[in-house]
DNA sequence: GTCTATACACTGATAGAC
DNA sequence: GTCTATCAGTGTATAGAC
């Protein structure tokens, strides 16, 4: 008897990513603007296929199809598999840590871990996708990003662990151990983009609205905020 | 010009993977015994296979390796690739559900959520391959188990919304958002498992120890329950 | 820079002897 | 119930015409 090879559980995938191919810009085009444009729009593609399917699960001709291009196209761009991951990784990675800028610029916990969680949660609103590359590399034992990992991501939070401990030491919050605090907003931002099928399954297979993004903001700040300690009336303008 | 084809970025699962098999118990054992021994075996087998590699960069012969057994085995237990992990993602399913107990069999906030965190790290730090099998499925929009998410789960979390309602209204928590607060819960307590290689690396890439697991449990339900304005005598033997 | 055709490796699954 | 050998399908990557 012959059988039919299911391809993969995640078959859901191909009818996700359905639809018209990224548009082009038509213009004329010097060589250099069309690596460009044909690079980003490769990236945007794998950027998708890898969050919905993994490393493993995503394939070329998915992101060629999705990106409306053949699949040697990719590998005149981008030398293999890998090395097209390891971009989308990387571009990820940027913008988690821009989203750190508005912690340094402020002037009490209030303001920057608050500013922090809006612009995390405007993160996982935004690059729902992205978020899953970067979650799934991680728990995957990072291995293509393992080395930002203790570089950049370990002076990071040694930086802002030890703003943390100086709002702290002046009082001007709660002494909790600003380690538990900051995997506890990265963990309750990220949430909403890793696993925003279930939140979306869980608000009627609807996604979330305007209003209830502004919510998840609110209640978040509000509830940290107070739980460390910060005075009601530093945030009250939430 | 042969090109040395890299075969994943997940190289290291190999040997991570590697090390004796699992032992079998050697005692004589009957036919249904056998069943339940293998089957247990390649479950045990898969779920760090599917943890560490994806569902697609899982191969059945890793986790044939990894049980000790012949890869045509796994096939006579399990039909097919999809049914095993099926299985684990249930088995899983199960485990989560029941860390909710501890929560009905509260007679406040600071019970029940104390409980309710404690319960979830202890299934991060015990099963943190099950957890992250668990969250790489609802990344991927849960193709295997989208059927529970509509129904036990959803049920789930309507009857423990309504329990933390009742416990707003009978003034003895802050009026948070429920649904918020739950998503709050999953996703800090989940994180210790999902993202444990983020938090190794970041603890100078030694596991959290037995001091530091407390130390986290505490400080999450520090922070969340004052958050939520539970009265601090209330959980003062934290 | 684009794209068709294809090489080569690997994987899930099965057949069939023991 | 166990296990070796093998098949068929799919995937990455490349060659080479345009």
């Amino acid at each position: 008897m012959v059988k039919v090879r299911a391809p993969h559980p995640d078959h859901t995938v191909k009818k996700i990513l359905k639809g018209p191919p990224l548009s082009k810009d038509p213009r004329p085009l010097s060589k250099k603007e069309i690596r460009q444009e044909n690079e980003k729009l490769i990236l945007v593609a794998a950027e998708k296929v890898f969050a919905e399917a993994g490393f493993g699960g995503a394939t070329m001709q998915l992101i060629a199809d999705l990106a409306g291009l053949p699949k040697a196209n990719l590998h005149y761009y981008f030398p293999t598999k890998e090395a097209l991951y390891r971009q989308v990784v990387q571009n990820i990675f940027q913008i988690w840590l821009q989203a750190a800028d508005v912690f340094d610029a402020a002037s009490g916990p209030a303001e920057g871990i608050g500013a922090y969680i809006d612009a995390k949660m405007e993160i996982s609103r935004r690059h729902p996708a992205g978020s899953k590359v970067w979650a799934s590399e991680v728990m995957h034992r990072a291995p293509v990003i393992q080395d930002y990992l203790e570089t950049t991501l370990v002076d990071w939070t040694t930086g802002r662990m030890k703003l943390i401990q100086h709002w702290i030491d002046t009082g001007r919050m709660d002494p909790v151990d600003p380690r538990h605090l900051l995997y506890m907003l990265w963990a309750t931002t990220q949430h909403y983009a890793d696993f925003g099928h279930q939140i979306e399954t869980l608000n009627g297979a609807k996604p979330l609205s305007d209003e209830q993004w502004k919510g998840a903001k609110t209640c978040i700040k509000r509830i940290i905020l107070k739980g460390i300690g910060v005075s009601e009336a530093d945030f009250a303008d939430l």
